[in-house]
DNA sequence: TTTAAAGCTATAGTCACGGTAGATGTGAGG
DNA sequence: CCTCACATCTACCGTGACTATAGCTTTAAA
């Protein structure tokens, strides 16, 4: 039986964190020893690295408990974690994307800059006025 | 002197959002009618779309309220101005590299994955096994 | 048995807003 | 001047995925 922060540093999940997922049933209620603290089987391990890796994956929480939900019925055809992957993928790539207009436009940025006061900064004058971008970004890319 | 509404559609900005930026500082505090509703000048519509256009480019409140302050005193040398956005820059390159390197990894998971069942579901098999990944990521890629 | 470390709950904070309720103000038409 | 639709006001809660704190209790090793 493991106590919580073997768990933590056994999967590199912060306590508090553990004990978010639970809360939100993403894990499940942990034993308690009489005293009330939470101890732990080698199953909630397996479960609480998954839900680890695919966070380093950039799952969000919601489809995480949609993997977890077939992981949990293996008779399920397999479909449904493609398509979730799939979308998960997509998502990336845009964010790449947006990402990389982003990058183009501050390099130009602080590569036009050269002014020695604020008066004729690039930085500022580009910030200062959307017409001098070169592409048109509506979104806030993150 | 425009009434919030116009300034928000003038720029493109939520009227909720520019009252959240009154209540943080990032724009002044505008002037009143008798009534107690804001109303505003050119000027706070520049300072606005500078802010938007700068959060368009991905900075974040704090930088803007940097980048306000230099842009609000003229004499300044332009190098702060100018680190704050190679700041910028490098954040960005540094979510493209990470973003790219789960991208490969996601594209590996879902081409490998022809299973019928979840059992043998390869997307879920690497969620499994952190193992079985091509690359170390030890933090989460957003 | 002592005691330091680890655990507990409850609560609030993060970022950058978005949304709601219920009251009040404004401006154009009659 | 009056009405009325629309705009705006304040105050507050919710989002995602945690993180941090305070003040307590439990555990395990020496």
């Amino acid at each position: 039986m493991l106590a919580i922060g073997t768990l933590s540093r056994r999967t590199g999940t912060k306590v508090q964190t553990i004990r978010y997922y639970e809360e939100i049933g993403l894990m499940n209620e942990a034993e308690r020893t009489s005293g009330g603290q939470r101890r732990y089987v080698e199953k909630d391990l397996h479960r609480l690295a998954f839900i680890r890796h695919s966070r380093q994956l950039g799952f969000s929480l919601d489809s995480i408990r949609e993997l977890l939900d077939l992981s949990d019925n293996p008779s399920q055809p397999c479909a449904e974690a493609d398509s979730i992957a799939r979308r998960q993928l997509r998502q990336v790539e845009q964010r790449i994307k947006r990402l990389q207009a982003l990058k183009k436009e501050l390099k130009r940025m602080v590569a036009d800059c050269e002014g020695d006061s604020v008066v004729e900064c690039k930085v500022l004058e580009v910030l200062r006025d959307h017409s001098e971008c070169l592409t048109e970004h509506d979104e806030i890319g993150i």
